[in-house]
DNA sequence: GCCGAACCGTAACGTACGGTACGGTTGATC
DNA sequence: GATCAACCGTACCGTACGTTACGGTTCGGC
């Protein structure tokens, strides 16, 4: 629940203890990032938000403050819930990762998540206040960490064969995400309907199988 | 010579008509880049160039053209020799792709082309200017082109099975880069030397020969 | 040796923006 | 309805930085 934040830094992780106020000036401050890009001075946010500077740096001590509360905050949103399998057999493992899959490739092309992403990676450049960590901790290490558990029961049931979880887990990410997040951080754009997002995630899932599933429970048909 | 800043960009590409003199201080600015990360002002650029802010204003029109007119030049040093296959046979095939691979991979963990796509992200955030698309077509798609003129001779040779060479680059991109870029941009502090490159290199190179070697020729060792 | 072009170093200008101060308003408490 | 805290809106301050201007130096051409 609460992240370690580096080594300064030691603010609350879920936006728990927010009230419902600086939610809204927090999610003013999202909608802002959406719009126009990294580039939110702290004037823009007041107006946005209607709430006077004062006050948001009563809340949030100065502009890497609100930067930070805010990917925070968007953060505690993303978590889904983790996926128990009890009685786990060869189609509700595939149907889990996929599930999984095509979560994952509904967050990071959401206008959200590269905003988000943007701004962290601005960040990362100059060195203070560890967004890039708190991103990371949120998305590329909590997925793996929610995903481990499946991957690791598919490995009980016979159904997977791997030595490391981490390392599956990192090919399946990479069997995910290919070159989609990249192009779309840079600005290219990609096309990402639902129905397309469907079919990658079949598609990286049954690859996956193909290589760490057990002999007897390959996929039904490997689709290139 | 003049450089075009205009509204659609027509530079030329490869930084073929740059002086010595400019050269040296597109170098200066993106060792400036490396060592500082996004946050480098033209006071910072001149000085470290030993040339004036007039001289800068004069080549490259604007604060921004420097930077593009840094990105391009970089890219125009990037490209590597195609890899052309003749008696194309699995081993021949494997070691390429390994190349490719421990190529790549040391391209984007390298400090330079994590401050180059920073730069690129951060811009792409605001709009202006597509630094994005010039790092996209000498990274992405660039590595792409290059690539599937080894995958379609491989086919060629029924050495690989696939129908577009896209898709197939696609997941060879995957499973070589998996989250490293990624969690590199976000600083987080991937070890990353030669070994481990070569290591990684050769893992996804053979689970792409899992995923796209045709029965006869699949990977000596399947590595996971 | 003179001229002009190119360029260096530095000073100066204008503005945008982070951060602060302050008067006015709302709303809860008694 | 008096009091007080929280907060809004706006004006204000200081500075950093993009951009321009200018005097001084180097250097090739004649």
């Amino acid at each position: 629940m609460v992240l370690a934040v580096g080594i300064t830094e030691e603010r609350d992780g879920g936006g728990a203890e927010l009230t419902a106020r600086q939610r809204t000036v927090l999610d003013a401050v999202l909608t802002l990032m959406v719009e126009q890009g990294g580039e939110l001075t702290m004037t823009d946010i007041a107006r946005r938000a209607s709430c006077s500077k004062e006050t948001l740096y009563k809340w949030f001590g100065d502009r890497d403050g609100v930067l930070s509360a805010t990917v925070q905050w968007q953060a505690s949103k993303v978590r889904a819930g983790n996926y128990d399998a009890q009685k786990l057999d060869a189609a509700a493992l595939r149907e889990s990762l996929i599930n999984f899959a095509a979560n994952w490739l509904t967050v990071i092309s959401s206008s959200t998540s590269i905003a988000l992403n943007r701004v962290a990676i601005g960040q990362a450049a100059s060195g203070k206040s560890d967004l890039g960590g708190i991103v990371l901790a949120n998305g590329r290490f909590a997925i793996g960490e929610r995903l481990k558990p499946l991957l690791e029961a598919g490995r009980a049931a016979h159904l997977l064969t791997f030595d490391d979880a981490e390392t599956a887990f990192r090919t399946f990410f990479g069997l995910v995400g290919r070159d989609v997040q990249i192009r779309l951080l840079l600005g290219d754009k990609v096309s990402f309907d639902r129905a397309e997002i469907g079919r990658d995630a079949a598609r990286a899932t049954d690859q996956f199988l193909t290589l760490f599933g057990s002999a007897n429970t390959g996929p039904k048909i490997h689709v290139l």
